[in-house]
DNA sequence: CAAAGTGGTAAAGTTTATTTACCAAGAAAG
DNA sequence: CTTTCTTGGTAAATAAACTTTACCACTTTG
């Protein structure tokens, strides 16, 4: 090796590419989430210890790489990171095929699992206090009765078990599959009364899934968010039979008249 | 997390320190083995694309961790890295003890096996192409009788083998025992022709092992490691018996007359 | 012994980054 | 709806970091 390949240029980021990588990092590691909001200018030049134009070049780099955006007088935000996870093309399908759906709660068997048993691995103390007040408001919208209340803790206490796996790209993955599933994208939630009226089942499941995660046992993490998706599944599948039973009987009383 | 967690100063190292990281690890990898002479300052500045007031500054860092050394007028050198593997008094005891010169006898097996199994594996083109080099050298010094370049050959391919294991630690400590080897601090080669007076076995160990190398075959690379330390020993012990019985018979001859 | 190559030192110039000041847009408060 | 405050946006002056240039002293080579 001649000694000219042994010294190469020495690789000195400037101070603009430096904050970038940071924040970029932050970006990457999930820890900045889409639509966070910056501190302001001169608050995060004083948190990065660098000079204003300096810390303004950086964020113009973030900016022509579409991971934030800013506006004039209202601040700085991470962008809208998370394409969908589906097209619009197949959520229609979804929308139009029911077998669509199933395939859709296959992925999502093996991802759940995979999230809670890296969650029951790694949680952090502040993962497993989230959890932990998700459960209580979860128990607590139950015992109100607070149907729209207990849906949002729902999809709150999934979106705090995949942040407790610590796996970025999962994390980014399921998020944007959390926020279709929050609009209804995929099914009627309703569906889950159709063999658990009171909703006491569902209840269950949370708690076991949660507890198993706060007490750091991840086979018991596995199995239960297998068992939590295997319970919907068949939720949906006697959903949609009671609603064909439903319809022909209303085409029965039609002709009957 | 408050935010201010979130958002650490940025770490932006000087070109200094970044000149500094890329030379250390350069050493640290064994790349740039101890004695070696840098390029000039003048050339050195110019390969790293930096200012020579800011590579000297560089420089004298590295000389203050005692890791280069430079001198007026002739030039800038890696220091002496590897502390002796043993110290002076350890030395000395080996060459009073036979048997301690076992123990080292054991440790080399060791990591000569580890040694040629990493080599086998990992092995660049580089190093086939000097490890073959030195197989056709300590073929032909062979053929030629040239006991005196057979043996500097013999240490050479142990070095490239070593270096072609790709590990640092390794390399750095088994350079101070060749070096010691090579200065006949351990033990007297000639007691190798003791049970292979044409050297013909010794040959087909190093050209063995050697080829085991090129040939990317793990096992058979540490196999012959092994083989050629247990011949080593084997001529050592016989070696000794031969001198303590030439010994006796002298003894028996001064009585005799 | 002289020339060339090396390390050693320093001043002037350039580039990068910081500090300071001010303008404009939008949100919040009264 | 107006005023105030907070934010982003722009720019000039200053300081720090780095480069360029020049020269001195020591060692090696021819």
């Amino acid at each position: 090796m001649s000694e000219h390949a042994i010294f190469e240029p020495v690789d000195h980021d400037s101070l603009v590419d430096t904050i970038v990588a940071q924040i970029e990092d932050l970006i990457a590691s999930g820890i900045l989430k889409q639509g966070h909001k910056l501190p302001s200018e001169r608050g995060l030049a004083e948190k990065l210890g660098v000079s204003r134009p300096k810390l303004r070049e950086a964020l113009q780099m973030l900016e022509d790489r579409d991971l934030v955006v800013t506006r004039h007088g209202e601040g700085t935000f991470v962008s809208q990171l998370t394409g969908n996870a589906m097209t619009p093309a197949l959520v229609a399908l979804y929308a139009r095929h029911g077998a669509a759906f199933f395939d859709y709660l296959e992925y999502r068997r093996a991802q759940e699992a995979f999230a809670a048993r890296l969650a029951a691995e790694r949680a952090t103390k502040a993962d497993k206090a989230r959890i932990a007040d998700l459960l209580a408001t979860i128990e607590q919208a139950w015992k109100n009765g607070d149907g729209s209340a207990s849906r949002e803790a729902d999809f709150q206490l999934h979106a705090a078990i995949v942040d407790a796996s610590q796996n970025a790209t999962l994390i980014h993955i399921m998020t944007s599959i959390y926020d279709m599933a929050r609009q209804g994208v995929f099914y009627n939630r309703d569906y889950l009364m159709t063999i658990d009226g009171s909703g006491r089942q569902l209840l269950d499941q949370h708690l076991e899934l949660g507890h198993a995660i706060l007490e750091n046992a991840p086979d018991r993490a596995e199995k239960a968010a297998l068992d939590h998706i295997d319970f919907v599944e068949r939720s949906f599948r006697a959903g949609i039979e009671q609603e064909k039973r439903e319809a022909m009987a209303q085409k029965r009383k039609i002709l009957s008249q």
